[in-house]
DNA sequence: CGAGTGAATGTTAGCGCAATCAATTTGTAT
DNA sequence: ATACAAATTGATTGCGCTAACATTCACTCG
């Protein structure tokens, strides 16, 4: 059997089984075994049983490398995210993948790193892969990976951000909306000397940007902004609040995730800062342990579930379509305040 | 120019440019298109740039699909780990596909969920794609998935945890050595009466049963357990914490992650239970907030991005090699007892 | 100056599969 | 039985690229 496997082979092939092993073995046309697998319901029930005894029999793993080249669909998505070490972006993969998987899609995985440059090299890359959809976070694109996206013609959703001409689909929420309203709520709290703490991506600044356009709407407050590098992290929130905290007297930190703002609050009950009566503190995200924390954290709530869901169905939707054509359709998943104990 | 790289094509062709299409701008044999883009050393500085001239003016995107079926290397690594809503799978993610990038290496991400079933039923896809090697987390595999593993003759890593006969390569640590260590280490402190609080998965229950072969080699202590659901949360250590304090007498709690153990200490503070006084608390992983937080947690270190690396570095050199065979090699990372303010 | 060498480029022939259309078999109505 | 439609199977071709080998060219050396 081993001999009728490989006899005859060029030594340019991989010497495993293949679609024509199988077809020989289950006394069919090969085209018919590829159908018995693909599309089961073309092929009557008696070959498609002796075609799964021809698979076993021969071990056969499919090649999805030549399916995807004879059929132009490669059942693969592009999910490019700025880090999978943040808790928001996880459960983005996380959804996403659950999502797709079941509909036999697998996921490309690309870490971006918060900066333009990467993200360009990594879609060029990701585009040679030819795949049937890409998810993007953010939409602060340089001009060629913009460009590159328009002439790809692939199915794209955008995330976690809001744009006025998105390239093709979006889900997220406004960053700039998120921070005025941060600042209006503090304020009405009659918090008025606010520490920043931010991670340095174009995301966290908008975030500020509108924290302090709040501020000055409502002509009311100061700011102390610290920058902390990224991923953000619980001890670069500690060192940063224990830094604001000793230069500057503050009502309250507002920090550009959770997992900041629960360093502040760990270095606030450090030094016997009773939270919030002499120091508040909010987080951004409500990732799983804002809830838990003692005493509860304060937070923006970003349904990352949401958003990932959402852009998996959207995708599925489009890729399903035979035709290609841009939606530009945009959705805003928003963002609720939550105001637990640390405000 | 649209007319001359449309003109001929057939019906099954997508439209976009081709190699020839190059080949034809830039006056070149597509063969030389070909070395100019993958092996410039064997092309001529003229011709390297022509070719470059025309990549540009056609706007040419590499095919890596049908590249790979011509040349049998995908260039893909598939990554395969339970979830990365855990902030060491995360680090583990980040670290291999930090080292594979920049050769040229790209992530196929599968996410197995903790069970076995799904391991086979990814895995099964995965091979589909070809990759040129696997990164897999744990070592206990379905029959059908060890034995798709020998077949496929891909170099392989198995990563975080310890086997005697792994498939290939293999970088990780004891998790029974893990538990052991733990136990040794908080019977020696004087504590007695344990709660263990583990995420219903392999792996956790390994430490567990190490804890408690701990516990029997000393004759001392008692222990009360309690399962989580995966992923592991904040809110399932503060909920377990709750039910184990509320029923039981306990020294100290030790949690199989650190963010188990947050919960549990948050739910010591709300009780104002003196941390470690009253209830000692141990995590496992020494995820970046555990030296943050207040009290600073004690817990086992695990180095994640050792493991990445070195996984990803085993992987790059067997890729390398024009020859595969096994190398059943093992490499053991080991653990750290950090011990900090919680014990 | 002709043979020999190495660098650069070209030609041919697949890689393994599925789209497409052709051929065959089966079932159904008359 | 006959005509026709529907279901099932088969043969051919090409997806876009690179391995392998062939050829050309410039240059060196006895």
């Amino acid at each position: 059997m081993d001999d009728s496997r490989t006899r005859g082979r060029s030594s340019r092939s991989t010497g495993s089984a293949r679609l024509t092993d199988v077809a020989r073995v289950a006394g069919v046309a090969p085209m018919t075994v590829s159908r018995a697998l693909n599309r089961p319901e073309l092929v009557s029930e008696s070959t498609r049983l002796r075609v799964q005894r021809a698979v076993l029999e021969t071990g056969y793993v499919p090649n999805r490398v030549a399916g995807a080249l004879a059929s132009s669909r490669s059942r693969l998505v592009a999910l490019l995210v700025p880090t999978v070490a943040h808790s928001l972006f996880a459960e983005v993969v996380q959804t996403v993948m659950g999502v797709l998987a079941p509909q036999g899609y697998q996921v490309l995985l690309g870490l971006t790193g918060y900066t333009p440059e990467q993200e360009e090299t990594i879609l060029e890359t990701v585009l040679s892969r030819r795949p049937d959809g890409i998810v993007l976070t953010g939409c602060c694109h340089s001009a060629l990976t913009r460009q590159r996206l328009l002439s790809a013609k692939v199915p794209l959703v955008e995330i976690w951000d809001m744009s006025d001409d998105p390239v093709d689909m979006l889900v997220g929420f406004s960053h700039e909306a998120v921070g005025r309203a941060v600042a209006e709520h503090l304020l009405a709290r009659g918090y008025r000397r606010f520490g920043l703490i931010s991670a340095d991506d174009s995301r966290g600044r908008r975030r500020v940007a509108g924290f302090v356009a709040g501020l000055e709407s409502a002509g009311k407050g100061t700011y102390q902004l610290r920058e902390v590098g990224t991923p953000s992290s619980m001890p670069w929130g500690r060192d940063m609040g224990a830094e604001l905290l000793d230069s500057h007297s503050l009502d309250a930190i507002v920090c550009s995730s959770d997992i900041l703002a629960l360093g502040v609050l760990a270095e606030a009950q450090s030094r016997g800062l009773a939270v919030p009566d002499r120091l508040a503190i909010m987080g951004f995200g409500d990732s799983s342990y804002a809830g838990a924390s003692f005493p509860a954290l304060s937070t923006v709530r970003i349904d990352g579930a949401a958003i990932g869901l959402r852009a998996a169905e959207h995708l599925l939707q489009r890729m399903a379509q035979p035709t290609f054509e841009r939606a530009g359709r945009s959705q805003d998943v928003g963002f609720e305040i939550i105001d637990r104990d640390t405000t």
